[in-house]
DNA sequence: AATATCTTGCAGTCG
DNA sequence: GCAAGATATT
């Protein structure tokens, strides 16, 4: 057998990694270190070099593209097609066991997964239906919480109320939701998660088939796994499972979601004799590329430590850029890329990232206008477009009548004359008997109804019935084709005649395609076409849409850029405020997780990085005055150098941070007032003699000071 | 009950 | 600057 294919294209600590013995593995893989690599490599060299059987292998990746790709390269590498080896997402792979043991996992077969958008809703109805009050009781911190005790595999009762009140409230809500969902057969994406481990420890017998099934455990961007996803997996591996993970401590930028970087410190002890490997050669980027990516994250103080080093050129300095204001930043960058077309470059070879999606209109906005083809990722995906979401819902009430979200959702979209208080009628009746709005709205709230709004229902009623009728026997893009016509939806937005509702009839119609384009994997082998169609919406919503690799420059958040690489990157929006974000300032681990997010946006970049800021931003409507990015700082002077096209520009350039600029108040600083004691600067706004701050006193709570009346000592 | 107009709060990152 | 929610109007 031929293995040259296999490792000749590796280096030694990638060898040695691909070809290691049967048992526990980290590879612990810098930036552009060819980690992806390594594990198809991996992957081939056990089918191909150990004789497993595909059907042994779990592969576990962090987004949906990543597992396509993955096995794309795989079938690649060995020539053949390997359709049963298991490659997904953590959430992919908990929702294709749950789907096949939905009864072992307490399940109804028919049950629906829900988005955080459709999660707020419900939240948001409950918090009404209890008549609280919404400003004491933020639905999205209410979401939040339950989402970050679901992170951590805690169920209502096993969460620790610490004797505080209002966190015994919150355990209530979790509790209250979690009712709601089940009655309704719902389930969040952290409840996937959740539901998948209980599955194992509820069903040792099947737990066990499958650990005897799956032996080969790898694990992408092992740095971004929570407590429930790692509990899984090492319950998965028992005694007899070999993990093969690979990850980097320095780009681990989901905490926030409930990540813990301390799985990879911890491996080695949950597995004993692991094998280490650290990949350390950059095969991406320039000399100053990477020289300045380790500089900026050597400020971070909790890393297993690690220096990239390539063998390639020093290449060009990184480009800062300061700005006037977003639009010259847009401009700025826009006509960067104009040029580098121009030099006979590919516009898909470029990269616009930013620290949050609200960024991506002012550089659209100037695309546009220069007629520069682009694609944006994340933002406002197709399948959470509010028409996509209506359509949607129509189907899974069709399939699921018990799905209460779904009926709030289009009882009355289009207006068919059920109003608020016939909803309130009809919802109370539903929560009085413990039934389903649907069971509900069947008999007309128990005949509690008026006629006209009886009548009202009881079409509504038909309508959803007689599309179930209609739809029996028919190719899933022909139900979705009549589904979204009997519902009304086309008909109401065609009356509708702004150029919103063509889009969005488009948009309608444009569900239609992907439908009749959807193919259902191997693992829906159990679901009608169309529960597994509306599974693949909320899963993927519209991630993999378009893949019409059209020539397209591509504007994307920090975060879903990881693990991508392009010729020419911009990073925009590098200021203080915004990038590290205000809400990470105040404390130091958010704040080296935004530095690391830096690191991870700098590594993109394989030739050329230009670093924008605005010296002045436009945010929710009022221009704002920020600082440039402490991140710009820590990079030393040697390896940039900054462009300034215009001409009397009697703002100064970018500053070193040690300059002041209102006071040297900068976010995050510390400082001391007379009489509120000590605090932290939340907030600058304008600048000289009206420059105010924001500070939050540790004692005297938060207060705007006008900067040149309250002496701030600086601490 | 539906439609038109206004006000509010908002956007931090993802599957 | 925009969309959802609240209020006013028909």
């Amino acid at each position: 057998m031929d293995v040259t294919p296999i490792i000749d294209p590796l280096n030694d600590a990638q060898r040695e990694a691909v070809t290691a013995p049967a048992g526990p593995v980290l590879v612990v893989a810098g930036a552009g270190s060819g980690k992806t690599r390594v594990l198809v490599h991996r992957i081939a060299w056990l089918i191909q070099v150990e004789g497993v059987s595909p059907l042994g292998i779990l592969a576990v990746t962090f987004t949906n593209k990543a597992a396509a790709e993955m096995r794309s390269r795989i079938e690649q590498l060995l020539d053949m097609p390997v359709a049963n080896l298991w490659v997904g997402t953590f959430h992919g792979l908990a929702h294709r066991l749950l789907r096949r043991h939905w009864r072992e996992a307490g399940l109804p077969q028919t049950f629906q997964i829900i988005d955080a958008d459709d999660q707020q809703r419900i939240i948001k109805r409950m918090i009404r239906n209890l008549d609280l009050d919404e400003s004491t009781w933020v639905p999205r911190e209410i979401q939040w919480f339950i989402n970050a005790q679901k992170d951590e595999g805690l169920r209502p009762g096993n969460v620790d109320d610490r004797g505080d009140h209002s966190r015994r409230q919150l355990i209530k809500f979790y509790e209250m939701y979690q009712d709601t969902c089940e009655r309704s057969g719902l389930v969040d994406f952290a409840e996937l998660l959740l539901r998948a481990h209980e599955l194992w420890l509820g069903n040792p017998e099947l737990l066990s088939q499958y650990q005897r099934r799956f032996r080969h455990l790898l694990v992408d961007e092992f740095q971004d796994t929570n407590a429930i996803q790692y509990a899984w997996l090492r319950v998965l591996a028992g005694d007899t499972g070999v993990p093969f993970v690979v990850g980097d401590d320095d780009q681990s930028i989901y905490r926030w979601r409930g990540a813990r970087v301390e799985h990879i410190r911890n491996f080695r002890n949950h597995f004993p004799g692991t094998k280490t490997v650290r990949l350390e050669q950059n095969y991406r980027s320039t000399g100053t590329i990477l020289n300045a990516a380790n500089a900026i994250i050597a400020n971070n103080s909790t890393r297993l430590g690690k220096k990239l080093w390539t063998e390639g050129d020093q290449g060009e300095p990184i480009r800062i850029y300061a700005a006037y204001n977003e639009r010259d930043e847009a401009d700025f960058v826009v006509n960067r890329i104009v040029e580098w077309t121009n030099g006979g470059e590919r516009r898909s070879d470029v990269a616009v990232l930013y620290r949050s999606n609200a960024q991506s209109r002012v550089f659209e906005e100037r695309l546009i206008q220069l007629g520069v083809p682009y694609r944006v990722y994340g933002g406002l995906r197709f399948f959470e477009r509010a028409e996509i979401k209506d359509a949607l819902a129509y189907l899974r009430l069709m399939s699921n009548r018990a799905d209460d979200a779904s009926f709030e959702r289009v009882v009355n979209v289009p207006p068919r004359g059920i109003g608020a208080r016939t909803l309130d009628t009809v919802r109370n009746y539903a929560r009085g008997n413990a039934i389903p709005m649907w069971q509900a709205a069947l008999t007309g709230a128990g005949g509690q109804l008026s006629a006209r709004a009886a009548g009202a229902v009881a079409r509504f009623v038909e309508i959803i019935d007689a599309m179930e009728r209609d739809v029996s026997g028919l190719p899933l893009h022909e139900q979705v084709d009549h589904v979204i016509r009997a519902s009304g939806l086309i008909e109401h937005l065609e009356k509708n005649k702004n150029e919103r509702a063509e889009a969005r009839i488009e948009n309608l119609e444009e569900l239609v395609s992907a439908a009749r384009g959807y193919e259902p994997g191997d693992e829906e082998e159990d679901m009608t076409p169309l529960d597994a169609f509306l599974a693949h919406a909320v899963l993927e919503s519209g991630e993999t849409q378009g893949e019409s690799w059209d020539d397209c420059v591509q504007l994307m958040t920090l975060h879903s850029a990881k693990g991508l690489e392009f010729p020419l990157v911009f990073i925009a929006g590098m200021e203080d405020g915004l990038f590290p974000h205000r809400r990470s300032v105040t404390d130091a681990e958010s704040l080296e997780e935004e530095r690391r997010l830096c690191y991870v946006g700098a590594t993109r970049a394989m030739r050329q990085l230009y670093l924008t800021y605005a010296e002045q931003r436009r945010l929710h409507g009022v221009d704002n005055f920020g600082q440039p990015s402490r991140f710009l700082t820590e990079i030393p002077e040697e390896f940039f150098e900054e462009v300034r096209p215009r001409v009397n520009i009697s703002q100064p350039v970018f500053r070193r941070r040690d300059e002041p600029q209102s006071g040297g108040m900068r976010l995050g600083q510390r400082v001391r007032h007379r009489k509120f004691g000590d605090g932290v600067v939340l907030g600058v706004e304008g600048s000289g003699a009206h420059a105010r701050v924001q500070v939050n006193f540790e004692s005297a709570g938060t207060k705007w000071l006008v900067m040149s009346y309250a002496k701030l000592e600086l601490m």
